[in-house]
DNA sequence: TTACTAACGAACCAGTTCGTACATTAGCCA
DNA sequence: TGGCTAATGTACGAACTGGTTCGTTAGTAA
């Protein structure tokens, strides 16, 4: 997991806070996504990082905080892809495509975290409740979306009244069922939703259905 | 959960094997959908219903075959809804837009089936792979967007080359992470996708969304 | 060099959890 | 009406699980 195995003295302690700290999170990360909160073993989780199940209770109180922490994590990983995201030279046609495909990219990138989410909701979004950290911050792609949808309305190509924070659930929506049902999905319809070569065609048909959405018609309904 | 209350021998047995399946079935469903997989207890679902723990292995062998059983209950009901729709009458946009409300309808109404398919998910659709009875039957609903599809084709309304199971998946995709994603989304962004005073607003987004997907002139791109 | 503390490890514990062995009875059929 | 079997209930146990207790050591500041 984590880069090059240091010199580490035959069977000496390293002490390291940190390096113990990120080498917890890292296999905690796996196994929840693994077995679902119930489901992941502390014990497990400390078989397989080279320090023992002490000190998951040692840095994070328990298996509830732990799970938190894992969490927090997560999501920073694509709040910092949102931050880095950089539309402001491209019309608004253009810009919206640009950040539906980041969601995309992340998603399919990020099995890991779609997993995590969906054992979220599941306890109802306890941990995140319980997280200072992930109540207080938005999503920077909420304040893209945002922009993007004022210029556009400004000049006129986007329908006058489209909210923000739907745009946004709309685009999760599908990244993220792509994803998270993959399994059921492909058992039941016989279709891989993330098979390789079906990437572009998915990535496409996102970037299509919100534009559509967005420049549609609607007087024609 | 099931009817009214039987006369029911004071303290002696009642024997009705149907009754009894049905009954562990129905709080089976409702643990699964509570605490995922791992975390529903047999003993728990056992002290609710009017048996007893021995009568759920007498009937289902064990706690992977119950939930197995669960959810082919749980997809049967809306397979069940998706064949009575009847949308031949309609013109291909009012059909499409009625089947997507009805998957809209049917979400909305039955989250513990959305908690239950969002577990096997996580558990990688093993479950489905162990039923012989969900590989073998497709989808009422597939059937049905394929008709309206090809008429919307010919009477040139619709572009061309939009498969059936990708709609699906999309229409999917929105009514479905709008259940399962809400706590999650609601503690981060501050919205509940499932507020009542909403439910018009979405239920016509989701119509905008597919009917703009499937109207849009392609060429404009 | 010494002394102090953050970082660490091994063993253990109390409470669960799925599953089963064994005993019992209701209801039907000959 | 007697007997047979499907249906049911009780009690238990082996394995596991989150969390803790107690003791040890590496690194560092004085």
């Amino acid at each position: 997991m984590t880069s090059v195995e240091e010199p580490a003295r035959p069977n000496g302690r390293i002490r390291d806070a940190a390096r113990t700290k990120a080498e917890i999170l890292d296999v905690a990360t796996q196994e929840f996504a693994r077995a679902g909160y119930t489901g992941a073993r502390v014990d497990e989780i400390a078989a397989r990082t080279r320090t023992t199940k002490r000190m998951i209770y040692y840095y994070f109180g328990g298996k509830e905080q732990l799970f938190t922490a894992v969490l927090e994590r997560a999501y920073s990983v694509i709040r910092q892809a949102e931050q880095e995201l950089d539309v402001e030279h491209l019309d608004p046609v253009a810009a919206i495509r640009r950040l539906a495909e980041l969601t995309f990219d992340h998603h399919e990138a990020h099995p890991d975290f779609i997993r995590l989410v969906s054992i979220e909701n599941i306890h109802e979004a306890e941990h995140i409740a319980a997280s200072e950290e992930l109540g207080r911050i938005g999503s920077p792609a909420l304040d893209v979306i945002r922009r993007i949808l004022a210029t556009g309305r400004e000049s006129g190509l986007f329908t006058a009244d489209v909210d923000a924070v739907d745009l946004h659930a709309m685009i999760s929506a599908f990244c993220f069922f792509r994803v998270a049902n993959r399994h059921t999905f492909g058992a039941l319809f016989g279709r891989d939703l993330v098979a390789p070569d079906q990437r572009e065609h998915y990535r496409t048909m996102l970037g299509d259905m919100v534009i559509a959405y967005l420049t549609a018609d609607r007087a024609a309904d």
